[in-house]
DNA sequence: GAAAATTGTTAGATGAGTCTAACTTTAGTA
DNA sequence: TACTAAAGTTAGACTCATCTAACAATTTTC
């Protein structure tokens, strides 16, 4: 059974990892800012963490969630969300006093108890700050930045912005794509990468050139499971 | 802000003499053994309580709680009886399972947060195994054995036992009392103590002889507030 | 490529809560 | 009353999570 301590420890790594885009492993003078210690520490804690199998770290390296590591850590973030979930929508709480209850409230460790709550509040998909909460299997969705290649086809995206080029922007004029259109990918060509999009009723095949350079986010599932 | 540990030798306090007759002092090693650890263990935090002034105590002599240690155990209490509610009444637990989770759950310290399960909960007066539930003061209904003599005017109470004389029992034959009965005390004059109960419908006048020997149980409201 | 700045580690200390082993006090009994 | 049994305390050790201070490695800057 982890202690108090080390699930707040494997929840920060998430959020500072698995939940940050282009950062997949961190220092351990960050993670203990994050964490409101001092970097010694969290140095010896990484080192028991590293003992248990939960997370990878190599003296004087930096440090990444196992995937044991990632589980366990998710699971303290679906516990808080879902808890925030319950004092908000049930108890009556207001939006911002929610937090702090919420970090007792997770280290509560019965995964029936969790797994009751969330079939009790009909499988919430975000808690009361709109984040979304992950299921019992450590899996959740999150918004990730990417280019437009980048979109899984059969997913659904937001434009956030595009390449500033003259040309570059006539053209998505004159095909109607702004910012904060919503967009779904149709098919993707692996002959020539050519893109079948829909949006707003109309569909439209777009060159990898202009894929490339419209930056979109896309809720991505992420998978913090063992097995998965 | 009291420690998950403090709280757990507060609670065992309460249940050891608050909620039991006769006893309101209690020895070193019958504590220990009630929270299942060593006699040294315990002799060093009922000196730490005592120097929170959560318990009286002198060296070698017995433990009882303060009022604001009293109030304190009785809140752990009444946390732990309003999750097990919860747990069996609106997430389907079976009666055996909540305790285990109500033992952490207990520990959660926001006063709001119990106040608002209290009422969402409709305000029970009993938890899932049929024990009372502490109110918001610390105050509980308690099941007493005490003589007929000690009932207070106005309230009800239970016949457990009577005094095994065969002139008492034929007399008790006569009125139409017997073990199990359900009394009321309707009133007792002050002058020579005759006491009018009522039960089963009937009206009676009964000896302070008679209501000395007769044995009930009275739920009584303890009040472990401070300031009662 | 050397100096400086940043980052990370180790050693030693602390407080909480626990233990065992040895000792002391109090209570019960012959 | 004196002895023995029970109850209670103290001393010393251990683990966990934290700190500060001193040191070491790595990275950045010039
Ligand atoms: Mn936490
Ligand atoms: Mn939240
Ligand atoms: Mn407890
Ligand atoms: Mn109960």
């Amino acid at each position: 059974m982890l202690s108090f301590t080390e699930e707040n420890y494997l929840k920060a790594l998430v959020q500072l990892t698995v939940f940050s885009e282009d950062v997949s492993e961190i220092g351990v003078n960050s993670l203990a800012k994050s964490l409101d210690i001092k970097p010694a520490t969290a140095s010896d804690m990484v080192r028991k963490l590293k003992d248990k199998s939960l997370v990878n770290y190599e003296k004087y390296g930096k440090v990444s969630l196992t995937p044991d590591g990632a589980k366990k850590g998710m699971m303290v973030i679906r516990r808080h969300r879902l808890w925030e979930t319950f004092l908000y929508s049930k108890l009556d709480f207001s939006w911002g006093e929610v937090h702090d209850i919420a970090e007792e409230l997770e280290h509560i460790h019965s995964e029936k108890l969790i797994d009751k709550l969330d079939e009790f509040l009909d499988f919430p998909e975000f808690d009361p700050h709109g984040e979304a909460i992950p299921n019992r299997y450590g899996e959740i969705m999150i918004p990730f930045r990417m280019t437009l290649s980048e979109v899984e086809v059969g997913k659904d995206c937001k434009i956030i912005a595009v390449k500033d080029s003259t040309d570059f922007l006539k053209y998505l004029d004159k095909i109607g794509l702004t910012i904060n259109d919503r967009v779904r990918v149709i098919n993707r060509e692996t002959f020539d990468e050519l893109t079948t999009i829909s949006y707003d009723g109309k569909t439209a095949v777009v060159s990898p050139k202009l894929a490339d350079n419209l930056f979109v986010v896309c809720a991505k599932c992420v998978k913090a499971k063992c097995d998965c």
